[in-house]
DNA sequence: TGGCCGCTAGACCGATCGGTCTACATACTC
DNA sequence: GAGTATGTAGACCGATCGGTCTAGCGGCCA
């Protein structure tokens, strides 16, 4: 089975979006990067760029939701599930020396009040990804499940801008280090096992 | 004492990057609402977009730390001091209707291993503000500083991020309580007063 | 085999991009 | 008042932008 054009424009545009952001690439470079010529582009989104972008922050948002079944389906505690999940992402991050990040935040802070659809597209993404780690917390017990989720999500995004300027992931690894210590210790202070 | 262009030109600068950042900003839209023609741009700053966008970046570093020395003169607990600088950014995002974000976060996930310049500029500001919050967390005791600070502005960072898709700052608010929540608790227990 | 249709292919378009250049106003110096 | 430095003003440039349009390829069904 090999990959149709749609889905390697997709895939061409969450590239994009991790190393520039919607405004950064042009229409041409994405197009050449996938092998694909414009006609086709037009063909299976006729909104453009704007529709392409809209389906990729969709794609990425279910993907994230699938990855996090699996990982919590093979590690109990949630906060094991994670920290495997940070190091992924820290992971990734090094190995493309650093200019790949997270394909949502980028287009988050370029989109102005009138991209309503991208708008749309990128809440329904983060509020899913909040659900999914708020549930988890929830049932292993853990207090403040929203606000410990929201904090996570943040320390992602936050955290893989650090490195990227920085150019070293060790902003990210010491933020990570310190907040698991945190919770680790209030957990096993107020609710003993 | 009436701003100088070169001022007004970095002052817009820096409203574009908190509104849509390096690429999403045209230079004519930016001279229009700084009132000021192209040939001015050009003689207080040759290298352009880039060079303006580099003054910005350095101004904004520069007013974040003299920013933060007067909130740490003020509250003497760096804790209440970053309390009340996270509900002064807060408010601000609330009164631009969640559109005026960091300056300094939008291009740093837009920029490419090529522009030199904007990320040594990035690098160093977040290095700067790093090593502002580690020094007041050190000097009260807290543990782990580096990895706190780290942790302040990733909560920082992506808090807004979240905010401004979500329109609403809940999920920032969420997040800092229990941020706060977690380390008072552990501060109280491993260091009493 | 002829007609059809999903899709590829890329020439082409006006608009806008960042950047350059010349002309001019102002103000300070000799 | 002539000369010079500083900065304003915007016409103008080629390149590139996102988007449209026509041509044609290749498989499928009658």
């Amino acid at each position: 089975m090999t990959k149709t054009t749609r889905d390697t424009l997709i895939d061409a545009m969450i590239d994009a979006l991790q190393r520039k952001g919607l405004h950064g690439v042009g229409l041409s470079e994405l197009l050449t990067s996938a092998g694909v010529p414009k006609g086709s582009l037009y063909h299976h989104f006729p909104g453009g760029k704007n529709e392409l972008a809209i389906a990729a922050i969709e794609r990425v948002g279910q993907r994230a939701e699938q990855a996090f079944a699996a990982l919590f389906e093979r590690q109990a505690d949630p906060l094991d599930a994670l920290t495997t999940w940070l190091q992924q992402a820290l992971g990734q991050l090094q190995a493309s020396a650093f200019e790949r990040g997270c394909p949502l935040a980028t287009v988050a802070l370029e989109s102005g009040p009138d991209d309503h659809a991208i708008r749309a597209a990128l809440a329904n993404a983060f509020i899913a990804i909040r659900q999914a780690l708020q549930q988890q917390l929830q049932r292993h017990g853990y207090p403040q499940p929203q606000g410990l989720a929201a904090l996570f999500v943040a320390l992602y995004e936050g955290g893989l801008l650090q490195a990227r300027v920085a150019g070293s992931s060790e902003p990210l690894k010491e933020a990570v280090t310190t907040l698991l210590h945190l919770i680790r210790q209030h957990r096993t202070e107020s609710m003993p096992a």
